[in-house]
DNA sequence: GTCAGACTACCAACTAGTAGGTAGCTTAAT
DNA sequence: ATTAAGCTACCTACTAGTTGGTAGTCTGAC
């Protein structure tokens, strides 16, 4: 069953280090949250370089389950983008940021192995949209003089900042306006 | 003449912050870098708070000085968003993230007064964009179909984002991608 | 009987912050 | 002109609390 003691630490975690941030989240304040004492956490994560790697990984792997659910559940690259729109929009209604947008500012501050797994994370992301944004087969729906290597960064940067201001500022319609000014750029008629 | 020092202090503090953002610089890390002992830093801030609303405004004074140099300097509203976005690149190329925007990351982990002075901080960008994007007074350089309240967001969170996904991931090139299509997507004749 | 998983009881290092003192400069009163 | 009070700016030495991390013990399931 300590299985689920595991993934649960790693939930915690992820939940915590969504909030504030990687340095300021502490083990005691996931002992305190899970129910369990300090040196137990140790058990698990011999080290918060350990923790922090174990939370990045875990929260990647759903990240790119969902993503991999969006690619087969539509077709038409704008739906899938505004799928991708959604899973940020999930994380604000929650109150909180993205785990890798969060990380990434700190990131000089983060352990290497961190550092690493966040990198990896960033790539995940670039990756699957630059596909998506390849793949307009017949649809006509994006602009024709889209470049995706160079449209997924902007769509990357969009998202996560937008999701980083409107958290800051408490202002959810910040959120959306981003998004859809977003939207409406990649757009085919969008003028 | 210790006007200087606040003033060195201040700058320190600064660049720690957009390093490695608030909760992971010390007052030791300062004082190591400035030359002076801790306990004489809380001379001029008692508390690591204050020193946390000092920074935000000083860099808030500046940043708003620079705006105000921009709006001065040229007439062109495409130009001065480009120069706007000058600021980042700036940023980017001195290995630095913008200090609102690392501080809005983390803004759940700092002090009240901290967290006030970050959302004015983002509150003066999208006030100064709104404005900029709302005078294309004869220019007819940007698209029609502008809402300055809408799309002043977008480019503060493109922005931003593009920033610290190209620190995070050391691919300065991202951030010129972002910045391209930003301001590609703004232009009349865009398309 | 082994071993995973939890515990109690620590630790060194570091955190922001305090107490109390000193050197030197400025100001004002005599 | 001298003196004294008060200031700024820094210091050493310290505190209480927190950080990540360790050692060794207990317990219960296989």
């Amino acid at each position: 069953m300590s299985l689920d003691t595991r993934t649960i630490l790693i939930e915690t975690a992820i939940d915590f280090a969504r909030l504030r941030g990687y340095t300021a989240f502490s083990y005691a304040d996931i002992a305190e949250a899970v129910g369990i004492r300090k040196p137990s956490i140790h058990h698990h994560f011999p080290s918060k370089e350990d923790l922090g790697v174990a939370i990045v990984e875990a929260y990647m792997a759903e990240f790119a389950r969902r993503l991999s659910g969006i690619t087969v559940e539509m077709t038409d690259p704008l739906l899938r983008l505004e799928a991708y729109a959604g899973l940020y929009r999930e994380a604000l209604k929650a109150g909180r940021g993205c785990l890798c947008g969060v990380l990434a500012s700190e990131i000089a501050a983060l352990p290497p192995r961190v550092q690493l797994a966040v990198r990896q994370f960033l790539a995940l992301h670039l990756d699957w949209l630059e596909r998506t944004l390849a793949e307009d087969g017949g649809f006509g729906r994006l602009r024709h003089d889209i470049v995706p290597a160079r449209d997924a960064g902007t769509v990357l940067a969009t998202l996560q900042g937008a999701l980083s201001m409107s958290l800051a500022l408490r202002q959810p319609r910040n959120f959306e306006h981003a998004v859809g000014g977003l939207l409406a750029g990649l757009a085919h008629h969008s003028q």
